[in-house]
DNA sequence: TTTT
DNA sequence: TTTT
């Protein structure tokens, strides 16, 4: 009756965009939350929590995060399950955000891409940016079977480079060509 | 480095406590929450949320928690993994709580165990039960690999009926005689 | 650049409904909140915290929330401040809810009115109501110094009666119907 | 019953550090935070709200918050209230912080001191700070009506003047020179 | 009295 | 001005 979840963290890798058989568009990424402890071992650890935005607020968040960015998420827990091909019922748990802040400006001498170097200095400041989810609507489903998630290499992911335009449609936008069973969500 | 949810809800089950081989006391147990909006189908839907609670507030929320009871519950992600019998890497995902809060009373006029009635009426009112995790202490962790979780039925969670007893250790409170391996985390 | 408040605590008082002159719903209540500890006297102490809530959320606290009640509170700390009638700058901090929960039912034997009974026992169970605001659009204001909208006594807010329509209670209240087999834990 | 905030946004000022009369560090700060909307006359507003730490986190938030510098704080509302000069009520609401994130590492080319520029570019990295309260033990009081506090000048305040030990970052941060009188609380 |  |  009451669902609420805010992290703090940075993403692990690039997110990833994908758009569901009606064209809903989907972000999935996931963020390293260092716990407030060491371990017995003295070791520094961190939870990994997977992440999923919708529509609007998933391309924007494809558009301006990336691997190492310190993000703040706000949404609610969800646990889906499926049936895995074993028929070995898998459950599933991601934090559904509705609004998502990005805590680190972008890198703009940097070029796009995932694997840039993160460690040049910052030209501007950290002005920190807003994304709001809409409203109370559910999420459309993909009809019960996860799956796999393709992670192929490359460009999938259409992300705007270093423009400066917040339409998330300035760079392609169209559905990418996958499966709907690669579709990890 | 920050990671906060704030959960309301209804327990699936009455709580299942264990104690850890150094005899730390652990409870587990699961919050159906209500999603705010209900399927494509009209169903209305709820996520099922596992719990972990440890020393104190485990004792507390072993004797004070029963199945149907409306709860609310503040925490932590964590997302344990461990290899399973297969050798593939199995992900668990549950909320360290570390303050919990019983919003619905006891029924003082029924018994206890676990297949009560729920439904009789409330002799007082519902005035809410409070408790507190300790510090921000890291919980002891049982050496990596999960396993199955022996859910026999029975009285394995001394429970103190319908005592007005606040102390958790009014029953007998001792170790329960389980291997490690029967540890469902 | 993210706000966030959850409280759960009781109504001081029943809840006000205005309209402002453009005739859009407002609901103001205080809640209670029961410090974690006891003040240095062994006194129980609380946090009187105001809340406002606008639109369609105003009208349903209005119709179901009530003196006492448990309530679950979700929403963001607003800052507003005025200049009194001795010119000076006053300060003023609320709760702005888009989500309210109902932890407690109405008692569905008593009468209406603010001056109720409270204690009689309760017929069938908490099941909880729910109720959100819209979504992220910013709240009318009065134009400074609040108040505005005028309403006589009496029964303009009307209360709950027995209307069906969308009583966060009108699901029979007992505990989910979910059978063992669906649980998947 | 629960009470929990948690907050994203920028100092105000630098952050005042004072010790209650028993030597209990207390510090106090504002953060501005930037609400979801723009007001009516398309103007972007902010909350601003006063946060409150004590102990060991208020000599860490002392050492290491500045001005302008983005800030997560998480904690719980409390509303204070005393007798004013004329025999007024006045009420006061702050949060109590348990937990702090510093989200912006200091600028380390830049001097220390509360007038120094904060525009110059970032040579490291935003690695981020963390810093938490202790348990759940009430806060010392002031005895009422606010004031008090007596302190020696000099150095009970040390910010990080070149420390090491747990320093996250490091900069000047010498002790502020105000007198008792200008405790607001 | 306010931050970027 | 405060709830249980």
């Amino acid at each position: 009756m009451l669902n609420r979840v805010i992290l703090i963290g940075r993403l692990t890798r690039d997110p990833e965009l994908r758009y569901t058989p009606a064209g809903v568009a989907v972000t999935q990424f996931t963020i390293a939350v260092d716990r407030p402890f060491t371990s017995q071992g003295g070791e520094r650890e961190a939870d990994f929590i997977p992440v999923v935005t919708w529509r609007q607020l998933a391309e924007t968040c494809a558009n301006y995060l990336r691997k190492g960015r310190l993000t703040a998420v706000e949404g609610r827990i969800q646990v889906r399950n499926y049936d895995n091909n074993e028929g070995k019922r898998v459950y599933v748990t991601e934090v559904i955000a509705d609004n998502v802040r990005f805590l680190e400006s972008p890198n703009r001498e940097g070029g796009g891409g995932s694997g840039r170097d993160e460690s040049s200095s910052y030209g501007g400041g950290n002005s920190g940016g807003n994304s709001n989810g809409g409203g109370n609507r559910p999420e459309p489903s993909y009809g019960g079977n996860g799956g796999g998630g393709n992670r192929g290499g490359g460009s999938q992911a259409p992300r705007g480079g270093g423009s400066n335009n917040q339409d998330p449609f300035s760079d392609d936008g169209r559905p990418i060509d996958i499966s709907d069973d690669d579709l990890p969500f």
